[in-house]
DNA sequence: GTCGATAAAGTAACGTCGTTACGTAACCGC
DNA sequence: GCGGTTACGTAACGACGTTACTTTATCGAC
């Protein structure tokens, strides 16, 4: 009376030709047949060990948000707590970029096998405003910002950098104001926005400029 | 030699029936066969009035832009430009709310039926924001602004309120900072960040509030 | 008013999708 | 090694978008 078990090598194995379908095919070539036939398996498996297409996405999803923590979390703290709130958002832009296909599955913007998220998964996106949050309340007590609840000044910063990365993902911003020019032109806004200055933001722009990782 | 002419009250019904079909059921629910039923027609129709289904979505999209324009159109200009481009974002809110499924269709978040915006579908996203850039622009004018090219501004303002609807609709801002404070707070960073005072910005905020038209 | 050409609209099929009942065979505890 | 449990493969079902094929409605020429 002992059952067989589960092969987590094959978990693993349908995880990561998920992520790598999803990014190379996009939302319309991710189907279950597809990514059975690319780990060598039958559809079936997708059942047992997700119970569902939607269940292996939702795995995905939970994987993004982790990574895009992960990455916020890099950002260190420092002096100027005006360039760690750019850089984290430079962070935020480049982690999107890096998996666009994931990032619109993330935020509902793009529904995937009969995917929908549900209330719990939309809270991992919360915790991904840690980092950020510190960074806002620092520039507060730094005197650079001006307001009264960091958490809710840093959720109209995040609000405002995923409309320009979705913008940017759906191929919205175009010349003359792409979207890197408009990123950067939305970043001093709500730092100026915020109480900071404009000759200081820029300050803190080129050092948070600086400081950005090479790769992209 | 004379054909059978295309009936157009079909392809009017077509267009209605999808309309709605859309906003009760979502994406999920609007498939080709659906929407036949619904004007008790055959899966053909589709072809010979759209040549496909995603041409039909493309028309509903042309459509969502083209009353988007018209809503932003309305509000009128008045001797209180930041006021005038608080009371752009309060319609544009409104008209997103009023039909959400489309606004997701429309800016590329929800894919329809293998409907993919071409170029020239997010093109009407453009003329969507003259009335904003004129505001801006009369804001500038009138001292309250000091910002350098009104479209770049009016564009950033849009960003932001995209990046809010979008999260909105997607169910990510929930207490204790939900959508209406989240939306408020976003106003008045956008106006200081743009070079209005926070006094001033708080005066027309309240009149552009007053102005509001009463209907959700 | 009749007829014929032309195309709109209906029928039915194809291939693909997500999902699932069923059969098989691999695994673990004894 | 044996037996029970269950992962996995096979094959099917219903629904989807799309399309050859058929039928039928329509309008101009006479």
């Amino acid at each position: 009376m002992s059952p067989r078990r589960i092969d987590p090598n094959l978990t693993n194995a349908l995880l990561e030709a998920a992520a790598r379908l999803l990014a190379e095919e996009g939302a319309a070539g991710f189907t279950t047949r597809r990514l059975a036939a690319a780990v060598g398996t039958s559809t079936t498996a997708v059942y047992t060990h997700f119970g569902g297409m939607d269940n292996l996405v939702r795995t995905l999803v939970h994987k993004g948000f982790a990574r895009l923590h992960q990455r916020m979390s890099t950002v260190r703290a420092t002096a100027d707590a005006v360039a760690d709130v750019i850089a984290l958002g430079y962070a935020y832009r480049a982690n999107s970029l890096a998996h666009p296909q994931l990032y619109q599955v993330m935020f509902g913007s793009t529904a995937l096998g009969g995917f929908a998220l549900a209330d719990g998964d939309r809270q991992h996106g919360r915790y991904t405003l840690e980092p950020l949050v510190d960074a806002v309340a620092r520039a507060n007590a730094q005197g650079r910002f001006r307001v009264g609840d960091p958490l809710l000044v840093a959720q109209n910063m995040w609000i405002a950098l995923h409309g320009l990365v979705s913008l940017e993902l759906g191929g919205y911003l175009i010349a003359p104001y792409g979207a890197d020019i408009c990123f950067e032109a939305q970043l001093r806004s709500l730092m100026v926005g915020a109480g900071d200055d404009h000759e200081a933001t820029d300050a803190s722009l080129a050092r948070a400029r600086r400081r950005r990782s090479p790769r992209v």
